[in-house]
DNA sequence: GATAGCGGATAGCATCACTATCCGTTCTCT
DNA sequence: AGAGAACGGATAGTGATGCTATCCGCTATC
């Protein structure tokens, strides 16, 4: 295959993919002359992972090889693919970061997950993420909302347990590293969307109780 | 207050409160005379909400115009307010949108949320979101991830339940509105956020169940 | 009355994710 | 064998985005 091929079965435009190869997201293919190189379907593989990540995660191409980087490193132990994998999908700081109000917001974060028996990494980038929205619902004064937090917390620890629980039971410790970083950051598109698909379905329900037609399963 | 006053109040650099008050993001003050103005509480409050979505809810400056735009407007339903958002917080097509095997995806999401009673809008963004996440997983070939899919379908459900009873019983339409823009944003990142701690505390309990210090409650 | 700050307009800048062009080489087709 | 397309590699250019800087004539304030 070559890397034209490369660009017509992934569907990624030709200059693109010698962008990803010069940014060292995607290695080169086996030389076969000075200027020919030859591509196999790991190479697709990974070219679709790359947009997967990117478009769907929406990753940067910085952030991307970063992770990516990470998750070919056998010798990196798998907490640390999982912290650049974390890393990647968390925003950067909010300048207010470490003010009092946010302190507040993060002592309130971390006492929640206290009581749920939480043990938290105060290290990672996910806890300041918390942080920063608790404070922003703190600031914008919406105390109505303060409940949800709660209801947050009970809701990700079941789910959380079975992805964690899927993700180790995947054999190979290289399948278990693509496993974190495709279930970290796909999950958390698809999961966002489906959030918003519920609500829509419930806030049809609560507002327009008519036309039901459907069976209501549970 | 006076447009530095602002400006210091709300931690924004000042040039960016400009940049906001041109890009129609931020109402102007009462003009007092033919270059001053006078700036209130509700605009440092506006513009604290301006950041937050910017910064935390990751939104564009031009999709933080749209929303905000919807959300001021009296008029316009709840659901367009709704759907401006969505817009807003889901990411732009993906180019293989439209192919068998993003259509394959589609159709699978469409099937268990009907399977789970769910009336779904199938014009919006989200359904097209979880399509893409579904298609990218499919083709990355990691079939064990696919129960994950009714994980978060089952986590889902009571979660936005309790997100849309919360909001829609805030009173006033306008405090209604106000919520859903907030709930919505900074809920996602704030989930989100809650998802990699929970996975941290997870992945610790299983792999390194040694030095517990803590209650293991739950 | 000096001077700091103002609102408004315009221009500039850094980053990001590509996209285009050029080069000399090699493959492919006839 | 010769023509022309495609190649790898390097360098430069582009458009969008989110600010940031400068300048202007005017006004508040000391």
């Amino acid at each position: 295959m070559r890397i034209s091929e490369l660009s017509a079965a992934s569907g990624v435009p030709l200059p693109t993919v010698k962008y990803y190869l010069r940014e060292g997201l995607l290695a080169a293919g086996e030389r076969t002359a000075r200027n020919q190189a030859e591509y196999g379907a790991e190479h697709l593989a990974r070219l679709r992972l790359i947009r997967a990540l990117i478009e769907v995660g929406g990753l940067s191409v910085a952030d991307t090889r970063t992770v990516l980087a990470a998750s070919d490193d056998p010798e990196l132990p798998l907490n640390e693919v999982l912290g650049a994998t974390h890393d990647a999908v968390t925003r950067r700081a909010a300048p207010n970061r470490g003010g009092p109000a946010w302190t507040e917001a993060r002592d309130l974060v971390l006492d929640r997950a206290k009581e749920h028996g939480w043990r938290v990494e105060e290290d990672g980038p996910a806890l300041d993420q918390a942080a920063d929205a608790v404070a922003a619902v703190i600031a914008a004064d919406m105390p109505e909302l303060y409940p949800l937090i709660d209801v947050y917390f009970e809701a990700v620890e079941p789910m959380a347990r079975r992805e964690v629980e899927t993700v180790l039971s995947m054999g190979s410790d290289d399948q278990i590293v693509r496993g974190v970083v495709i279930g970290t950051v796909l999950g958390e598109s698809l999961f966002n969307a489906l959030r918003l698909l519920a609500q829509q379905h419930i806030s049809t329900e609560l507002l327009d109780p008519g036309k039901t037609g459907d069976q209501a399963g549970a």
